[in-house]
RNA sequence: GGUCCGAUAGCUCAACUGGAUAGAGCAUCAGAUUUCUAAUCUGACGGUUCGGGGUUCGAUUCCCUGUCGGAUCACCA
């Protein structure tokens, strides 16, 4: 049992054998930093229970609780507030049970699987920020459902087919004189995202010829020759004509080994790739299936269609009048596909921006209607677009941040202010290389995992690139004093055991604090996995680090002259950074020992 | 037009799902400390939580309504 489960169980006891009868809920919320105490029980709501006024009845709960549980050193109230001071008793063995436990912040294996979904580009073009924001938040997701004792299957779906592709596949055999990454020295994501961009252009300037000849713009757009030719390469994809096929493979094979590098360098990894090209047929047996048992109805052209008008959303088309699937289509099949793949997993995380939610939506009800019990366990991990300053990122007017450009500007900007600092000189050189990486990704992936998923964020790069304040190098940083402390400690060869710090017995108030931080590390990672939220581990990271900054500030952990108490500040010390490290891993970021 | 999301300090974001005087960081100003790593710490300043109603002991949170911003509603993916 951890501290929060043992107080609210011994209030949970002083309400019942006071009044008789046991709350069915209550709540138990830390305490105000104005007011004295560490947690409150908000005593409102357990007045019907008492049938006296509020500040009587907490009055009466913190008298029971200071008499009977032991570790109520005092209380006060204020309004229905108990406010409830524990006494360093308790907290000492909270934290003896802590640092006696390696795996503290890991919760024991449920034996449940789980699958997440994150990345699921297109392969025309190379990664930008919004993917940046989807990778770190799947895998982050990931890391909190295996701090949570999950197994979780990390997968993605690449879209390697359809007209987009095409397009990029006709730009470079009109244009790319047989160009390669190998000749042209260019990533292949970035060199088949070249072509991509030049067949828009081209694209273009047909369309506003044709304009100019006077025919509407709708008619342009599909006249335009390029356009004509992109259709026909899908057309001849799909017969799988031979050498449409190799040169699609060949630039998909460029794309892959560039993406490979972007997501090494990210840090993220995939258990199972599934493609598009093996998927999109996928679906068709089963909305048949559906049509057969009367949940999809069938229109007079042939188009089978489900009609989700009672459930408040439209009817949408799932088979076109000429048989061939549509998207929803395939993302049904796709979503059995893995259930059947992976038969022990109990849900999937879907880790797709929020302009798809009506999708997701429909995607799930026909599941559901398809009678799969897990329909209800599949969830669309929504986020919102990533604004720059400047406006919104709109790749056909090149306004987009490319991934690779900015993590290699992060890292950039982490070398520059490292090196004014000072702090690398005498460093060998390759340290300081890997130590830019983590601060710079570091710095990125903090800034776009602080902020609540659901909610559209402001990317600012200069901000961003900032080492202070609410940012991954300042923990990075904390991080890494608190392993100097370690470090002289093992230089002075004192070992700390857990009987030592039972030995302990006062706590100064920064201390009481950093520990009440700690001790509730369990608690947010659950709230954290429940709102599939690594912005609230980044929460408990920044505040775990601040806690212990204040400590170290008012502290001097080596002029202690009790060594009972300085053996006790070095085990708090290593515990902080421990937590904070498992708390960065979740996000991704690597802290490292010195910086 | 229908549906869904958002609006909180000058800026970027919180607020544990209905709790106390709405909190952090940045910016600005004032101070401490020159160490066990100063990429630190302490203060001050800063708010009609978009407007208007309602629900109750109590509302940033729930309901209604209006304004603004975004997304979505394809035989596209």
């Amino acid at each position: 049992m951890n501290l929060d489960q043992i107080l609210r169980a011994a209030v949970k006891q002083s309400i019942t054998s006071l009044f008789g009868e046991s709350p069915d809920n209550f709540q138990v919320q830390p305490t105000n930093q104005e007011f004295e105490g560490s947690h409150t029980v908000v005593c409102f709501p357990l007045t019907k229970l008492s049938r006296k006024g509020p500040e009587e009845t907490a009055r009466q709960i913190g008298d029971n609780l200071v008499k009977t549980s032991g570790f109520v050193e005092r209380f006060n109230v204020v309004k229905g507030f108990l406010n409830l001071v524990l006494t360093d008793r308790l907290w000492i063995d909270a934290f003896a049970t802590i640092f006696s436990n390696p795996r503290f912040g890991q919760l024991p294996s449920n034996d449940q699987e789980i699958m997440v979904e994150y990345s699921s580009p297109n392969t025309n073009k190379p990664l930008h920020l919004g993917h940046l924001r989807n990778n770190f938040l799947g895998y982050s997701v990931a890391a909190l459902f295996e701090a949570n004792g999950y197994i979780v299957h990390k997968v993605q779906i690449i879209n390697d087919r359809g007209i987009h592709i095409c397009k990029s596949m006709v730009a470079w055999k009109k244009h790319g004189n047989g160009e390669t990454p190998e000749i042209s020295g260019m990533k292949g994501d970035h060199l088949v995202g070249k072509y991509y961009v030049r067949f828009d252009q081209v694209y273009k300037a047909e369309v506003s010829d044709l304009i100019a000849k006077g025919l509407n713009e709708k008619e342009a757009e599909k006249q335009a020759p390029v356009m004509q030719e992109a259709v026909e390469m899908l057309r001849k994809w799909e017969q799988r004509d031979e050498d449409t096929v190799s040169l699609w493979k060949m630039m998909n094979t460029w794309v892959y080994s560039g993406f490979n590098g972007t997501y090494r360098r990210m840090g993220v990894d995939f258990e199972k790739l599934y493609y598009e090209s093996e998927t999109y047929l996928l679906g068709k047996d089963e909305v048949l299936k559906g049509v057969e048992k009367g949940i999809f109805f069938r229109k007079e052209d042939g188009s089978v269609w489900v009609d989700l008008t009672t459930d408040g959303l439209d009817q949408k088309v799932l088979l076109r009048s000429d048989g061939t699937s549509v998207y929803m289509t395939q993302d049904i099949g796709t979503a059995i596909l893995r259930f059947r793949e992976f038969p022990g997993i109990i849900g999937q995380v879907y880790t797709v921006g929020n302009e798809q939610e009506y999708h997701f939506k429909v995607l799930f009800l026909i599941l559901q209607k398809l009678g799969f019990e897990w329909a209800q366990r599949c969830f669309h991990l929504s986020y919102g677009m990533v604004d720059l300053p400047t406006g919104k990122m709109k790749s056909r007017e090149g306004t987009v941040v490319d991934a690779d450009e900015l993590m290699q500007e992060m890292v950039d900007e982490a070398e520059k202010q490292t090196r004014q600092l000072g702090k690398i000189e005498g460093w060998p050189a390759d340290e300081t290389g890997p130590l830019f990486e983590m601060i710079g990704l570091g710095a990125l992936k903090f800034f776009l995992l602080k902020v609540d998923p659901k909610k559209r964020m402001m990317f600012d790069p200069n901000e961003s690139i900032q080492l202070q304040g609410f940012t991954g190098p300042f923990i990075q940083y904390t991080h890494a004093r608190i392993r100097a402390i370690v470090r002289k400690a093992v230089q002075l060869n004192i070992n700390v055991t857990i009987e030592d710090i039972k030995q302990v017995g006062v706590l100064e108030p920064t201390e009481r604090e950093a520990l009440q931080t700690l001790c509730q590390y369990e608690v947010r990672l659950q709230e954290a996995m429940r709102e599939y939220s690594p912005a609230l581990v980044a929460n408990f990271a920044f505040e775990l680090a601040k806690c212990y900054n204040k400590f170290y500030q008012n502290i001097p952990i080596f002029s202690e002259a009790d060594p009972g108490k300085l053996k006790f500040r070095i085990a708090f010390s290593t515990v902080i950074a421990d937590t904070i490290r498992k708390a960065m891993r979740i996000l991704g970021i690597i802290v490292p020992d010195k910086m």
